[in-house]
DNA sequence: TTAGCAATAT
DNA sequence: CATATTGCTA
């Protein structure tokens, strides 16, 4: 299972993590990367892996994880004797670890949760470790060559890896490169989320079934619940607004004690008619997307937290606090009227 | 067992 | 700030 020689083709990476579902996890990013991988749940074994292949293993991404510290021995190891560029990845990033690998040869350190943008890089460390031998000896031009043109055929394959990789049809069916610690809701993945709550209903949406009609992999029934809590509370929110428009001219009551559960029956009630259409979709077609986004619209997804829309695009927010009168995005409007 | 809610944590 | 987690009730 772990043994399966490489074709040819992009790099080969060799990755060894204890953990057998992430291991899995980081297989399918790095396919999906267009390496070839091997992967190994223990330094022994993937040592006697490298030994007896050599010259098929391109670069190795080693976890840290081990308490007798293998991994670090695997690391001088490799670097000395085959000068492999070793990546070394953990979820711990204190300075102190990092340096300790960095200074024993590791090529880079990665923290996990690793994401397929940094998967999409590593190859930069097979062709930097190819250059400086290249300088400390001569030229070997044809080397460089068959290398430049791997990576390039890699490059190449990255361009459109953002869209390709992340949707289906412009439909997220995946949530793990969404995510660095926590999930974020985009706009699609929002779409989906209140595509799912209409078809369900609004009065049957319920995290359960709405996680069953999203189909989205590796999403949780608490990510959707957290949602799900919040979406009321805005949908209550901006029906108060409305109500309290053309309801009661002469107001005399004020948010009060179970005021909040007669608001959620009115909602109910009205809410059926009103956010589902004949085919199951709702109409939800004010939702106003940056205009400059949409076609470009892979790059939708994940960032840092709050920060940053470098021209592209961003996260959907919630309120329609106009704050500063920002292009901020929001799109539960779909109040209309 | 899950839903829902509020408070709290990250 | 947005999302996650927790503790509690039903």
């Amino acid at each position: 299972m772990d043994h399966e020689l490489w074709p040819s083709g992009g790099l080969r990476v060799l990755v060894i993590d204890n953990n057998s579902s992430y291991l899995s996890v980081m297989e399918e990013l790095l396919i999906k990367c267009s390496y070839k991988v091997t992967t190994y749940k223990n330094v022994r074994e993937a040592m006697s892996f490298i030994y007896g292949n050599q010259r098929i293993v391109d670069l190795i991404i080693c976890d840290a994880f081990f308490p007798t510290e293998d991994s670090l021995l695997i690391l001088k190891e490799v670097t000395s004797k085959f000068d492999i560029p070793t990546v070394i990845m953990s979820s711990n990033g204190d300075t102190r670890t990092v340096m300790k690998y960095i200074t024993n040869g590791a090529s880079d350190f990665l923290i996990k949760p690793l994401r397929i943008e940094e998967l999409k890089n590593i190859w930069q460390h097979v062709f930097r470790k190819q250059i400086g031998a290249e300088h400390r000896n001569y030229n070997d031009a044809q080397h460089v060559d068959q290398l430049s043109y791997r990576t390039m055929g890699i490059t190449k394959v990255t361009a459109t890896l953002d869209s390709e990789i992340r949707e289906n049809n412009g439909t997220v069916t995946d949530i793990r490169d969404l995510k660095k610690s926590r999930l974020s809701w985009t706009m699609q993945l929002h779409r989906q989320f209140i595509a799912a709550v209409n078809f369900l209903g609004v009065d049957k949406a319920v995290p359960k079934k709405i996680l069953e009609v999203m189909k989205v992999k590796h999403l949780t029934r608490e990510q959707v619940a957290s949602h799900l809590q919040k979406y009321r509370l805005h949908l209550i929110r901006n029906s108060t607004q409305t109500l309290h428009k053309d309801d009661t001219p002469s107001s005399s009551s004020h948010p009060s004690p179970n005021e909040s559960s007669i608001l959620r029956t009115q909602l109910n009630s009205s809410a059926d008619s009103l956010y589902i259409d004949r085919d199951g979709c709702m109409e939800i077609t004010d939702y106003s997307l940056p205009r400059d986004d949409l076609s470009s619209g892979s790059n939708c997804m994940l960032g840092e937290r709050n920060n940053y829309s470098p021209e592209g695009f961003q996260d959907f927010r919630w309120d329609p606090a106009d704050k500063q009168g920002s292009e901020t995005t929001y799109l539960w409007n779909f109040e209309a009227e």
